[in-house]
DNA sequence: TAGATTGTTAATCGATTAACAATC
DNA sequence: TAGATTGTTAATCGATTAACAATC
C-alpha cells in the first residue's frame, strides 16, 4: 500500500486550498510548473504528490483537472466524512477552537466540550454544549467520538488523554505543550506551540 | 556553521519540558537511554541533538547535567531574549492567543493586538491594549516588533502580512490556514490546523 | 575491573531532485 | 510537427540508525 510521509500530507490542504482559490476563477486546468510557482515546491515534488492520491493521470501539456483535484482531495483528506471530537479543556484556548469555522468544512464536527470549572459546566459555547470531564464516559456510551482535542494546561494532559482513552476515542490532538504516552493503537499527533515557535525563532535570530 | 532541520528544532522543547520535571524532582543528571524510553527518540538521536547545542561533553555512566541542559536549551531556543510580537486579527483565536500563559517563559513578550474591528479597537485583553491595524507603523515607529502572529482569516492572511513586512517586521508566524508569500528576508513559519488535522485523520482512517 | 554510557564513524533509509523518454 | 507537460527511473541529499572503540 502506497505511504504517506507526515510531511507530505501536510502539503496536502495546501494544494486543496489553492486549487479552490482557482476553481473561484474559473480556472478548469492547473499543470504542475504553474503550482511550483505559486506554493514553492518543486515540480517534480507536486507531480507526485498529485500521482499519489489521484486515480487518473494528467494529460501532457494541460495538467489535472482542478474539478477532479478537489474532489479527489477532499475525499482523501477526510473532509466528506465526519469525524466527531470533543474539547477537554474549555479554557481560552479550548474556547476559540470551539469557535473555530474552519473545521465543519474539514470534515470534523465538534460536538461539545469538557471541563471540571463549575461556572463552565452547563453553559453553551457557539451552540456547543460544555459537560463536566465525568461526563465524558456517558457522552461515549451514547455517540460515537472519534477525536478529543487536548487544550489544558501541561500538567493536565495526561491524565485527561487516559480518560479520553479509556472512553474508547482513538484519536488525539494535543495541544498541551508536553510529551505524553498513549497505547500503540491509539493515533496522536501533537500540535505544540512551543516547537512551531522554536523553528520561527531559529530562523529568525541565525539567518536560516 | 552547525544547521538544524525543522524536526530537530521541533524535539528541544519536548527534551526542555521533560528535563524541568527531573529538576522538579531533585534528579541531577540524566542519560540518552533514560531519555529514550520516556520520550520514545532512540539514544543515538538524542545524543546527536545534545551534542549538537552542549558546549561540553556528557559523561559515560552519568550523562549530562540536567540543570546544564536546562540552560543550555533555554539559551538556545530564545527563552532568555525577550522577543516581541503582535497579534495581527483579535477574534476567538487571537484572543485566545493573547491570553495564552505559556509564551512568557518561552521568551516571547506578546505586547498588543490589532484588528479592524470598531468594537474591539481602544479595548484591553489580558491587559493587552487592542489598536486599530493601521496603527502598526505607529507602534513599529516607537518600538521594535520581531514577530506578526497572523490569526485573521485565510482570505486577509497575505494582506496582514504584506502590511507588517512593510512595518519591519521580520518574523511572521502564520496561524491562517492558507499560502501565503513573503520576501526572502523574511522568515515565516506556518502553523496551520489543516496541515496537522490531515496527517492526524489520515493516521486515524489508515491504521497507520 | 566491569559495565554503563559516551562520541565518532559508517551504513541505512527515505524523501527530494534530476534526467529523460513518452504523449497529447 | 514542436513544445509543454507528463510519468518513470536513477541520482542525490539529508536524517536516522547501527556499530564500536573510548572513558569514567
Amino acid at each position: 500500500m502506497k505511504t504517506f510521509s507526515k510531511n507530505q500530507l501536510e502539503r496536502y490542504p495546501f494544494y486543496l486550498k489553492y486549487f479552490k482559490e482557482l476553481q473561484k476563477k474559473g480556472i478548469a486546468t492547473i499543470s504542475s510548473p504553474k503550482i511550483a510557482r505559486v506554493l514553492g515546491y518543486s515540480e517534480e515534488q507536486i507531480r507526485k504528490d498529485l500521482q499519489a492520491i489521484s486515480n487518473e493521470p494528467g494529460r501532457p501539456k494541460k495538467g489535472r483537472s482542478v474539478d477532479k483535484l478537489i474532489d479527489t482531495l477532499e475525499t482523501f483528506l477526510g473532509y466528506r466524512d465526519s469525524t466527531t471530537a470533543v474539547i477537554i479543556g474549555c479554557g481560552h484556548l479550548g474556547q476559540a477552537l470551539l469557535n473555530y469555522p474552519n473545521f465543519k468544512e474539514m470534515g470534523l464536527a465538534v460536538i461539545g466540550g469538557f471541563d471540571n470549572n463549575p461556572s463552565l459546566v452547563g453553559t453553551n459555547i457557539n451552540g456547543k454544549p460544555i459537560r463536566s470531564m465525568s461526563d465524558l464516559s456517558h457522552l461515549t456510551e451514547k455517540q460515537k467520538v472519534d477525536v478529543a482535542i487536548i487544550t489544558v494546561p501541561a500538567h493536565a494532559a495526561q491524565e485527561a488523554i487516559d480518560e479520553a482513552v479509556r472512553c474508547g476515542i482513538h484519536g488525539i490532538w494535543n495541544f498541551a505543550p508536553t510529551h505524553v504516552t498513549v497505547p500503540c493503537n491509539i493515533v496522536i499527533e501533537n500540535f505544540n506551540f512551543s516547537s512551531s515557535l522554536a523553528v520561527l525563532i531559529h530562523r529568525l535570530y541565525d539567518g536560516r
